[in-house]
DNA sequence: CTGAAAGCGCTTACAG
DNA sequence: CTGAAAGCGCTTACAG
């Protein structure tokens, strides 16, 4: 293992000005600068990290922008525990952190957060692209002060993100039609229940549902689907329209919920005599698990929301510390929750 | 943050004797000892990883002892790669490791691996303790040697390890009554195909077995369950048990294999006319993943076995460099695994 | 543009 | 039993 002395010593130079060349810092001539760039690669130089931070005095700051969730119950609590735990990690490496929240039907107050989070200069970003223009606008922002970011849970597509942690969504739809097909019979109709809000923002949504449809265009054709728009998605509306449209139709025997929110459905479904119905939602939360256990949902997906956080915390602070580059891509695992499994995920 | 220098110049003392209260080392006054060792807790001291790994200069060696995999395709090689992962990571933080395998059917092969071990003088071990007398036995010469030990993916209760990570075998295999039971008409049978070997060591498969059993205790008593023990478990010997068993039972519709050798039984089944028979089996390796996606294998219970080798050794890692201690016990998940989520897992 | 030197916070060999 | 000092490998403010 070469060390920067052992660098500067078959260079002729300083320990200095390895150090510089290393870290592109300016103020060094050309031709030194490619004689110890060329030691550097010939020896595939790694600086040693205790000793390069600990002489850095760590000056990191690490800024998180996620929605706020207003109970434990909430989807957004995991990714938010994520993020804690690795912050509560990376705090012994001397790394500041800072989070910043915004409501997920306000677009304002994501504008907002993203404002006060570039005023702390942080080195790297951790964000959810909840809407979709107004993050175009946003990470411009951080690509002329060349601050790297990463996005979790929603994907915005070229886009100039260090890396992308969340669920193939497509493909997770299409596992829900799969599953909800497995006790239905033949010539039954299934329900997907959504929330026009989600409709032009959140395109996972939207994707969820796609591959729901392949699945039952690929395998099952008997089997009628339709979809049907909430505009609140309280417990009245749910309960109104379920009301609706299982009276006027005999065959209905299975919904899909592809949001967060089928524990709606199962609060609903637990008012009515029951008819067999199986229902599948998306993410574990309490609401959802407590409908889980007593098998009025009978499946969940979920993408793992905790590790999410988790990981987008961890890339930043070795891409800050380490110089290590993430990939593009991670892939959430999907998750098939049933009460059987549910406390071991 | 308080460092040594401040704690020695409170207490006045020098550097070295808070260094030596902090790692209790011998050669200090009960006196002084206590001095220090009260400012310590006061101010809830932290050491500086970094200052503290630069001047220790990574004296750490730890040795990993786990089954040895034939194949690409084999279970064991995934723990194993996990292990080999995490030792990746670590590497540059200046720790050795020295990985040791052993033949899971040979004890001698065992009893060799764990001597061939204790001659690099580790500092931490993770092993499989897949013998269980014998295990007993030679962990006491770790334990003689304050060497601190984690089990991956088999457990043995009431030792001295200092974590396991392993799944809830009872759990999972109830899970797997409850999938296998999604299937199923009233009334038929269900073969649980398990191998004589195992009957004694691996105390994972029993209950695995126990859970699955209770399952339809529970919940389905017009189901019968029938268990056959294999001698060899190979592709003759598997082709004529079933073959004998499906001419005399019309009524079975459903396999269990509590191991990891589900494919065997789906190479048969593939041999046979088209019967809708339900098949589930454990991990997710290569063999049972192509009879998955061709959906002869129904479902597949994982437990994340690359997790395992990848926490264990960080647990130790983190251990050794930060005294992190760990939780005696993880539960790896319990996953289910069909066609559709077997790329995103 | 370059180097010598101090410093980050902890550990250890040495001296007493 | 205790302290002073050198050293781990990198970074940086300063001098030239």
């Amino acid at each position: 293992m070469k060390t920067i002395k052992d660098i500067a010593i078959e260079a002729k130079v300083s320990p200095g000005t390895v150090d510089r060349v290393l870290h592109n810092r300016p103020g060094v001539s050309l031709k030194t600068k490619e004689k110890v760039q060329k030691l550097l690669t010939k020896y595939n130089f790694e600086k040693n990290v205790f000793a390069s931070t600990l002489a850095f005095k760590n000056k990191f700051t690490i800024a998180t922008i996620i929605p706020s969730a207003k109970s434990e119950k909430e989807f957004w609590q995991e990714p938010d525990k994520g993020i804690k735990a690795a912050i509560k990690e990376i705090q012994k490496y001397g790394i500041e952190t800072q989070c910043f929240y915004f409501d997920k039907y306000d677009l304002d107050s994501y504008e907002k957060a993203f404002e006060e989070m570039l005023k702390v200069n942080p080195n790297g970003v951790l964000m959810t692209p909840f809407f979709y223009k107004k993050t175009v606008e946003l990470t411009a922002k951080l690509n002329a002060k060349k601050i790297p970011y990463v996005f979790i849970n929603i994907d915005v597509e070229s886009m100039d993100n260090i890396a992308f942690i969340g669920q193939n969504s497509y493909q997770s739809g299409y596992l829900a039609g799969k599953l909800l097909s497995l006790k239905l019979e033949d010539n039954k109709e299934v329900l997907i229940i959504r929330s026009k809000k989600y409709v032009d923002n959140h395109g996972a949504i939207s994707s969820r549902i796609k591959g729901f449809l392949s699945y039952f265009k690929e395998k099952n054709t008997s089997v009628a689907v339709k979809e049907v728009y909430l505009e609140t998605f309280d417990t009245d509306e749910v309960a109104m329209i379920l009301a609706k449209e299982f009276s006027e139709n005999e065959q209905l025997k299975g919904v899909f919920v592809p949001s967060s929110a089928a524990f709606k459905v199962a609060e609903y479904l637990e008012t009515i005599p029951k008819k067999e119905i199986s229902l599948i939602g998306y993410d574990s939360h309490e609401d959802n698990i407590k409908y889980l256990k007593n098998e009025t949902i009978d499946f969940l997906i979920s993408q793992n929301p905790y590790e999410q956080g988790y990981m987008g915390v961890k890339i930043i602070f070795e891409y800050l510390l380490f110089n290590k580059i993430p990939n593009k891509k991670y892939s959430s695992p999907i998750h098939i929750i049933t009460k059987e499994n549910s406390d071991y995920i």
